[in-house]
DNA sequence: CGTAGTGTTGAATTGAATCAAGTGTCGTGG
DNA sequence: CCACGACACTTGATTCAATTCAACACTACG
């Protein structure tokens, strides 16, 4: 039914390599290069350097590390590791997920280019989940110990990463609602629109895009089960509001996808 | 079948005024007291003032306001009201909730002494939650703006701010693991161990505690309905595991209760 | 001392999990 | 480049944990 051809469909991995060359339409580098700078960083509006200056991006830009890019199911850092750095995600897509006691995996979160990763180990010095790539992706590394430093000079920098620590606080409050709350039906719903709206800052399109997590990844973060969250997208489709193939999603009516996670 | 005397009961509500007598055993002040600076604080060790050396404390205690008590069902701050301020509890408890798209509540957390209120509002300016007091209760209001100033000046401060902001992300995750893997019982045996565990940082026992909040309210935190809650205590009270006499309880076998939570 | 609110308990119902069997897709190595 | 195998996904039948509905008991507060 749907052929999508997403934006990361349009970045083939041989592509990524070391490179200068300035991106055509914006004047700004593709995230996927490695020696891309903060300034000139096409995600700079969503991630840390909103509201700062020239001079302070640049002193950012100096403890920010551009590693290589990571592969389809590589670790970024595992549960329990020594907490050393925040990263921030460039390109391509990320899981995080921890162990329960009785050897179960649950997913913590995904996260998607321009959001910030690892905040959790701050007070226990430790990781408290383990992050893996889901698909070929690239991130910013930034050492904690030199980005509190620089915040401490800077007050737009310490302003920003307290926006950005409560900024999560709130959201995991709302994750919150949609697991205590929330059928089946709803959470998927919410979990599509959610993507959605994230996709959008950075995707070609609100209503068309590919999946990066499989059907199991969805249930352990929704706290549902991987059938349930296939019968529920065949559901939607069977009702007109959405066109699933595989990992293709399309949303064909956003407002029934919003009633129905509040029904007005 | 228990008769509980807590912490809580010892000191009666009338007895709430303003006073300068010091704390006979710890020579602090009892956190009711209005005028309790935070070097004199009981709570100095839970609360922002960790890792601060005197002269720091003092400057902290110059922007922390201290205000009335809050009589038990009086709200702090409503969802949607402009975020001005974080607060510190002093002495009693309260609750956080949100009212659903479908107008129902949802509590969000509790709070006890020497923990922080009100984070989540930082982003976006608003409260993301009420906040109602639970019982008679006292807390420490601190202007953010102003807490933010102060934390440019102040290493430790800041390093302390961003610890408990990022201790309530990795908190966030537990919670996130109860709601989508846990059954109704291992809910509410990780939640009372979860109490108790708090409590024991400012109450008498570890063992033996009285509730704040109705079964209503655990309910609404845990993602179950009051019945069910009311059937899995007195579940456990048969397995001999707890003892339970509406708000009072009793952890008879903490060991059999952390093994509800992962068998082993 | 009465009553509204809070908590307990039982029976019936149901939404999602589990168990099970099959189909489709994609990455890999020949 | 194609074929194979592993994995991801779909779909159906059955089971079960928790909800809902309902009636009643206890407590605590004015």
């Amino acid at each position: 039914m749907n052929r999508a051809i997403t934006a990361e469909k349009s970045h083939p991995a041989n592509e990524v390599r070391i490179s200068t060359r300035t991106n055509a339409q914006s004047g700004k580098h593709c995230p996927r290069s490695i020696d891309v700078s903060c300034a000139s960083c096409r995600l700079s509006e969503l991630c840390l350097p909103i509201a700062l200056n020239e001079n302070e991006v640049d002193r950012l830009d100096k403890i920010v590390r551009r590693n290589r890019p990571n592969k389809k199911g590589s670790h970024l850092y595992r549960q329990g590791d020594r907490f050393k750095s925040v990263y921030a995600v460039r390109s391509g897509s990320f899981k995080s997920y921890t162990l329960t006691s009785n050897g179960r995996h649950r997913v913590a979160g995904f996260f998607l280019p321009g959001e910030i990763i690892g905040m959790g180990g701050i007070a226990s010095k430790t990781y408290v989940s383990s992050m893996i790539a889901l698909e070929h992706s690239s991130i910013c590394e930034i050492p904690f110990n030199q980005l509190e430093r620089l915040s401490q000079q800077l007050p737009s920098l310490q302003q920003r990463l307290f926006a950005i620590m409560g900024n999560e606080i709130a959201k995991d409050q709302d994750i919150h609602t949609l697991l205590s709350d929330f059928t089946a039906e709803q959470r998927v719903a919410s979990f599509l629109l959610g993507l959605s709206s994230r996709f959008s800052r950075t995707a070609l399109s609100v209503t068309h895009f590919r999946l990066p997590m499989s059907r199991n990844d969805i249930g352990e973060f929704l706290g549902l089960t991987l059938e349930t969250v296939s019968r529920i997208t065949h559901a939607l489709q069977r009702k007109g509001i959405i066109c699933v193939n595989y990992r293709d999603i399309e949303l064909t009516d956003i407002e029934a996808l919003r009633d129905v996670v509040e029904p007005t």
